[in-house]
DNA sequence: CGCTCTCTTGAACAGAATCAAGAACGGTGG
DNA sequence: CCACCGTTCTTGATTCTGTTCAAGAGAGCG
């Protein structure tokens, strides 16, 4: 379980992995990322494609809205956080990537990245050239398959944050990111219940459409009705079923 | 411009088109849709995918949440809203689909259809079966370029929709929601001034991430302040630039 | 050890939701 | 052609959720 792995020692930095060998065909990140149900041989192919790793810094930028689009990223460890700028000075931020998960699909349609994309704390990556990806996809119908299945759940995954900004209210908001970490957490074979936000509450409040001050007093509430422990960034979650609850408590109807 | 036109007399539903022949070679959504930037033989190749037009009254479903995904499809006339419908009972309007684009995309990550699409006026589309599309999409690099751009502007739209959700007050939302169709209808060689919204107040609010009530009094507003002329579903654009300064009046900063 | 950034908490305020009533419209059938 | 019905839209009064403004406490870093 991990992103694209391209000539990189698990080990590095899993100590989890005791397979020590390189690339997409031993990442631990393989259920996750683009290698998820391809054939042995086929990975092989994809494992050739990955052009090169690359190592970020804390608040570095993967990418810049604005510059050309060329390749793809795989996150190989660390995380990310997607952010848009629109012209009147408004930055937002419309997304956190974690490792496996794939970087830079909005550069496809216009050939320039749209997002900014910058590192919550070091981070890697693994560099996917587009133009070669795509041939490889015509001659692969595992990978073009899984290719577009990843497309596909982005833009899935971004109709759910919408409903969330749409119709939810701060507590159903803040419960239901909470959940979508755990899960998130859990998939990478991390504990589900404790884990380290790797983003602030101005992060996490210009996700989810609230003030960083709302986060905070929705957390502490939490805290005080013993859904969760917080305290700064660490996060232990006690009471998920209540929270599940919570995220999902459709005030409206009709 | 216009949807994928499969064996359709355009003549039958649009005085416009002299050219009485049939499907995407001669549809006039073809700058908007899949064969946008193909190759002559490219579009014959994907009029030949083309499996069959299908009709739907108003408030008829093109697709359910949980029926299994075949096929996407290409708006060829009329239009239609996308919803997603969670299990706590909570329904959203995630967007609005008008001739030219494509609905379907959602299905193809679980092969089971995510959002429910329903057809806002009596309207036509043409269907194309995904297995069919993906084995000629790894023929002609023409339109798997196409594809994948589709999806990315698919994508990025969603993020738009997001920032609009996550920091436009309700002003804003609807002055952006207004200039979106205007510039739509343009791209279709309809007046960008003057048009009939084919939603309800209520339709638009679940998109915009408010009520009803709301878009009604936002709307009243700007007819006041001469902006916009608005008799129930009837608009007219006064002053497309200062609807533009409310859109991005961007009260944060920093 | 001091500085800055981040987080917490309180008090006052504002924008949109809610509740409510009535008007306008569109379709139907007499 | 007109009367009736249900749906959609408008508008007002009130309420409430989250924002804004403000101050102070913690943490992390050089």
């Amino acid at each position: 379980m991990q992103g694209n792995t391209a000539m990189l020692r698990t080990t590095e930095i899993f100590s989890i992995s005791k397979d020590v060998s390189v690339r997409c065909t031993n990442c631990n990140l393989r259920e996750l990322c683009l290698p998820e149900s391809l054939s042995p041989d086929e990975v092989l192919r994809l494992n050739g494609l990955v052009s090169a790793r690359r190592r970020l810094k804390k608040g570095e930028a993967l990418q810049r809205a604005g510059e050309p689009f060329k390749s793809l990223y795989a996150v190989r460890s660390g995380s990310f956080k997607t952010c848009i700028a629109t012209e009147d000075g408004r930055d937002q931020v419309t997304g956190f990537k974690m490792s496996g998960e794939i970087i830079g699909l909005d550069g496809i349609g216009t050939n320039t990245h749209i997002i900014d994309v910058v590192a919550l704390e070091d981070s890697e990556v693994c560099a996917i050239p587009f133009t070669r990806f795509e041939e490889a996809s015509r001659e692969m119908a595992g990978l073009q398959k899984q290719f577009h299945r990843i497309m596909s759940r982005e833009i899935v995954g971004e109709q759910g944050v919408m409903v969330l900004l749409g119709s939810m209210r701060a507590e159903e908001r803040v419960a239901t990111f909470l959940l979508n970490l755990s899960r998130r957490f859990r998939a990478r074979g991390y504990s589900p219940t404790e884990f380290n936000l790797r983003m602030t509450r101005e992060e996490i409040g210009s996700y989810l459409g609230l003030k960083l001050e709302t986060v905070s007093r929705v957390m502490s509430r939490f805290h005080e009705l013993e859904l969760i422990q917080i305290k700064q960034k660490h996060v232990l979650i006690l009471d998920p079923q209540r929270l599940k609850d919570i995220a999902s408590s459709a005030t409206s109807s009709v």
